[in-house]
DNA sequence: TTACTATGTGAAAAAATTGTCAAAGGCGGT
DNA sequence: ACCGCCTTTGACAATTTTTTCACATAGTAA
C-alpha cells in the first residue's frame, strides 16, 4: 500500500518507516502540514497518517482542506497526543476516518490502515454489476441480458465493467481509453470501433438500449434516454 | 441514522439507546449472535454495533459470516471487553470496520458510527448544481428545469456550470471565454451567439428569466433580476 | 437627439464528432 | 503453416456542434 505520512517528529517517522517498509508497503514522509497538503493533493495515496500537532499547518486544518477545498477523500488516520475525547470528535468532525492514540503499537497502525483501504474497496470490488435487465459479474466475466447470454471479447468487458460501475455518470472517452489501455494509449480513435461492437451486442438486439453517447462528453450507460 | 445493536448486556444496551434514541436515531437490538445475524441480513441498516462475546454465534464469526456468505457490507463496529491487540487485529481480519474498547463513551460511539457512516457516503456524494428550479448535475451532465429536461450541447454545459457556481455573482466575458476555450480565444464575439443559444434552453421556455445581462461586464445567473 | 458601442437574433456554412462496416494485422493454439 | 479470435486500421456516412455573418435592438455618453 502506499501511505503518506505527515508527522514532524522524527523518531515516529522513522519508527512507521522501519516497520512498515520491509513489508513491501511504499511510504512518503512530510514534516509540516504545508508539504503534506501539497503531497496529499498531488500524488495519489491509498491511506494518510496524519499527526495532529504540526508546523505551519495543523493536522485538523490540513484534513478540513483536503475534504472541502481539495475534494480529496483518501482515508486519514489521526494520530493524537493525548486521549482527550474532545480531540477525537474534532478530528471526526474535520472528516478524519480513524485516530490513534501516542503512543501506538505499529503492528496496530498496519492493522487499523489496511481496514481503511479494505473499507474503501468494498464498495467498488466483489459484486455482480446490474443495470435494468443487463448483468455483469466482473469475477465469472459472464454477461447477461433478459435470459439471453452475452459472448464479449476482453475489451469489451472492461468497457462495459467501467460504464456499469458509473451507471447514469458520463464516462469519458478518455476515462475509457485509460481504463482499457492504461498509458499507452492507441494514437487513433479506435475506441470508436469497441463502443460500436459492444453496442451490437449488448444492446442491438434489443428494443431498450442502454448505452447513449453525450455528445462532446462521453458515453452513459442507463436505463433513461 | 438506523443501527444495529448486537449485544447480550442489557445494561450496556439500554445505556445506548437511552443516548441515541433520544437524538432521533432508530435502533433495532438483538441480543444473540443468531437473531442478530438474522436482523443483519434481513433488514437494512445503516450500521451495525456488534458486541464480540454473544451467546450462540460470537461476534467474529457473525461478522465473517455477514461479509462472505450474505455478503453484506454494512459498516460494522466491535465491541471488545479488553484492551486486547489480538483481538482488534483479529476483528479487522474479520471484516469489521472500527471497534471501541470498553467501558466506553457514549458521545464517543456516536462519532464513531457517525464518521464509519460519512465514508460509506463519501463516494456517492456528487454535487448537483441548483439555483431556482433550475437544476445541473456535472457528473451526468443532466440539466432539468421545474420538470422539463433541458438539452444542452458542451459549450452550453460549460456556461451554464460556471454561471450556477457563480450564481448572483456577474461573471465576466473574459472569464466565460477562458472557461470554454482557455487560451485560444476566437478572435470574433462567438459568446454572443452561445448565450443567445443557452438562452432560448434555459430561459425561453419559461416565465421567469434566469439569465441576466450587465451591459458592459458580464452575465449574471439568478432569481433576483 | 444623435452617434456610437454593446448585445440580441437567426439562418446558413464550416468544422468536429461519432457511427458504420469491411478488411487487414496480430497473436496464441494446434 | 494454418486456423480462429481479437484488435486495429481506414474510408466514408450521418449527426451534431461550432462558427460566421448580416442585421436588429438596446443601452450610454456627448
Amino acid at each position: 500500500m502506499k501511505v503518506l505520512v505527515i508527522e514532524d517528529n522524527r523518531d515516529i517517522a522513522a519508527n512507521i518507516a522501519d516497520y512498515l517498509e520491509p513489508k513491501g508497503h511504499v511510504l512518503d514522509f512530510a514534516s509540516d502540514g504545508q508539504q503534506g497538503l501539497h503531497l496529499a493533493s498531488t500524488q495519489r495515496y491509498d491511506v494518510i497518517v496524519l499527526d495532529i500537532g504540526l508546523p505551519k499547518l495543523n493536522g485538523m486544518a490540513l484534513c478540513k482542506k483536503l475534504r472541502l477545498d481539495a475534494k480529496i477523500f483518501t482515508p486519514v488516520l489521526m494520530l493524537t497526543a493525548r486521549d482527550q475525547l474532545d480531540d477525537k470528535l474534532e478530528g471526526f468532525q474535520a472528516g478524519a476516518d480513524d485516530y490513534l492514540v501516542k503512543p501506538f503499537s505499529v503492528k496496530e497502525l498496519e492493522a487499523r490502515l489496511q481496514a481503511l483501504i479494505k473499507r474503501g474497496e468494498m464498495k467498488t470490488v466483489n459484486r455482480v454489476l446490474q443495470v435494468a435487465d443487463l448483468e455483469y459479474d466482473p469475477d465469472t466475466v459472464h454477461a447477461t441480458r433478459g435470459n439471453k447470454n452475452l459472448e464479449l471479447n476482453p475489451i469489451q468487458r472492461k468497457l462495459l465493467a467501467l460504464l456499469m460501475q458509473n451507471t447514469h455518470r458520463v464516462v469519458s472517452r478518455e476515462e475509457l481509453e485509460e481504463h482499457i489501455w492504461g498509458d499507452t494509449l492507441p494514437d487513433n480513435d479506435v475506441l470508436r470501433t469497441h463502443i460500436y461492437n459492444l453496442r451490437t451486442i449488448v444492446d442491438k438486439p434489443f428494443a431498450e438500449k442502454l448505452i447513449h453517447t453525450v455528445h462532446g462528453a462521453g458515453y452513459r450507460l442507463s436505463q433513461n434516454p
